[in-house]
DNA sequence: TCTAATTATGTTATATTATTACAAATGTCA
DNA sequence: TGACATTTGTAATAATATAACATAATTAGA
């Protein structure tokens, strides 16, 4: 059976493993929870994974999230947007929406002039209860 | 009953060496690194320097800034924002801007409202090369 | 095709960052 | 004082990430 992701792309058999075990995941999944999903695969040391998913982010395939310590695979066909991605984390449900549009990608060029710097990369993140979890701990 | 007011506060012997170690380093600093800068004030284990900056961090005293694994004293005099705080890093010389004003606080509004999000926390960081670095970069 | 260079992978060990668990000391206040 | 909460000390360990080195697979060029 072939592998989803890797038939468009020039994905080697580990980035290949690691990009749709994500997927598949749906949600933030730290380096060690992807190694033990792929263990059946042969994954058997951390490094495997961790290189996969190094091109992986290189690709604009997967975003790490910083403050979650974990990887998540990108929710647009491919982001090529330099990293100007905003991602909405809920903490209950962990759900995550990746918001990359005009008003993150200004926030950010604005943040850049006003400091003067020459940016190469960013990290946004916005921690909280999704719609639905806020509403369900109000009715508790 | 203590107040709770940014003038009243009192920190304990341990948070205030923290902080105090913190801002003599004036740049982003991990909690190892800390942990040896206060060995000679009798610090021996890395609960000492956690717990004084999960502390601190409550207090909005520190920031801790994800994509380094470091923390930072507050450049404001106490930031009572929660945390709607941008960090603008320099990769080369270190430096750290807070920003901390009506756009970041707009953005994030914005981003929460888009969402359907309560929102508790964010983490909002730029990376890049400061005005003095670039221009030092294009010298070479 | 062959060979050299590059890229990808495997494996062991170790480095770095952070927390758990429990005990002792200190401060607060009736 | 005595009871209680907070702070601190300490050892052990968990969780995350990388270094170093070896081998296999792939690609590029003569």
């Amino acid at each position: 059976m072939k592998s989803e992701s890797a038939e468009m792309l020039k994905l080697t058999k580990n980035q290949s493993l690691v990009l749709d075990a994500l997927i598949i995941a749906g949600q933030p999944s730290g380096a060690y929870t992807l190694l033990d999903t792929l263990r059946h695969h042969g994954f058997k040391a951390p490094l495997q994974v961790y290189r996969a998913l190094d091109q992986l982010i290189d690709l604009g395939l997967v975003h790490r999230l910083e403050s979650l310590n974990a990887f998540i695979a990108c929710s647009h066909i491919s982001c090529e947007t330099l990293g100007a991605t905003a991602f909405v984390i809920c903490d209950k449900c962990e759900t995550v929406q990746e918001i990359c549009d005009d008003t993150v990608t200004g926030f950010l060029a604005n943040l850049a002039e006003k400091t003067k710097m020459k940016a190469s990369k960013s990290n946004i993140e916005l921690h909280g209860l999704c719609n639905g979890c806020a509403n369900a701990s109000n009715n508790v």
